[in-house]
DNA sequence: GATGTGTGGTATCGACTCGATACCACTGTA
DNA sequence: TACAGTGGTATCGAGTCGATACCACACATC
């Protein structure tokens, strides 16, 4: 048996969701690229609000996001500050306006209507979509965009989360954003706390 | 449990498949769109080569299609010809260096490589990801594009298979290109041959 | 401190995308 | 013989996006 069909069946898959998007977004002025960027803001945590990350999610340029960051400023649905630690970056931050409209254009009617019916399908399709996702990442050398939970850096502690990382506590909701600085893999060297070695070989725990 | 897991996972996969695409499109000159463009004339049926039908399938409109044929004519990756039977349909067709092209860039490495491994886990997300595919496609009133052996309209009869559409009878190979009237679905009006109801419920068979 | 060197971000250019609109050629029907 | 419908092209304008150049700042080394 040959993968063929499995690509073909997830570019037309694909074709359809960008299509999908493309038509919802259009319908409030924004093109595609700009509904993703808006997406990802909604969901990224506070090492992942800047430009570059967003470039870096988007699999596309500086210059290109700074272009599409400058349109969503300019429709009022993102705000740029400055990084009081850094002076060179800029903190990306949805207004109201956007945060509204990211919920609005986050769950595609299609595919929610496709997956309505069976919940127990929904779940393996789920482990499996990751599965292949982050096979996919490490083959292509890509940043993996996970959340904390799936992360090599991500230390649970009597006291709460923590990140390996940067050192710093997580909340739980903390640990539900994406982090550009993800990384699946084997478990990272360990510092206090009960850390242990990644469960499922090398694919790490899928958190559903 | 929420789908908006599997929202998430689907969104990052084809970002990163699009990236994928863009970036090996672009060793070639080739945007995304000319590549898409490119492989599904590479597997289409001799019902769905003309620009009308790439169109639907890009799920673009005819004037943005009919530029971005142009392109792939000026580089010499497919021809136009006449229709003989409707003076006003364009049949559209790869040159052998369109066709060398196509088959090099069908395949992801990423992809591929993410699957490489277990095969029983790929027939497995092959029949989930059809099974989603066609759901989405339902749930979005687009047509199916899919290959004749999933189709309403096919037949098999004693003397090989048949399009209960156009009636013409079908090689083997005729059978697994995709085809613009394909449909899933009830069982059609029957014809002559030995029709039987669809056997999967409203899915339609799943051919691997 | 001065001097690189690297990084985050912006501006600009050119080829292309893509929705919208207008238009032409042809088909099929009344 | 009209005329509506369909397939296809041309054109316009806003936007995408890779490439390049450039600026501001951080950090390391001398």
């Amino acid at each position: 048996m040959s993968i063929a069909p499995v690509v073909d069946t997830l570019e037309r898959l694909c074709t359809l969701l960008r299509t999908e998007v493309r038509q919802r977004g259009l319908r409030h002025g924004l093109r595609p690229v700009q509904v993703e960027a808006l997406l990802y803001l909604a969901r990224c945590n506070r090492y992942s609000d800047t430009p570059i990350a967003v470039a870096e999610f988007l699999g596309s340029t500086k210059g290109t996001v700074s272009q599409t960051l400058k349109i969503l400023e300019r429709e009022g649905l993102l705000t740029k500050g400055p990084d009081p630690d850094d002076g060179r970056v800029v903190r990306l931050e949805l207004t109201p306006v956007g945060r509204a409209l990211s919920a609005e254009l986050a769950l595609p009617p299609a595919l929610e209507e496709a997956l309505a019916d069976d919940r127990e399908w929904t779940e393996r399709l789920s482990v499996d979509l990751r599965r292949l996702l982050g096979g996919m990442q490490r083959a292509a050398g890509h940043k993996t965009f996970g959340t904390c939970h799936t992360c090599r850096f991500f230390r649970r502690e009597s006291s709460g989360f923590r990140c390996g990382l940067t050192g710093e506590a997580l909340s739980e909701s903390d640990s539900e954003l994406i982090c550009r600085e993800h990384k699946l893999g084997a478990a990272a060297e360990a510092p206090s706390g009960d850390s242990r070695p990644a469960e499922e070989g090398r694919l790490g725990s899928l958190d559903p």
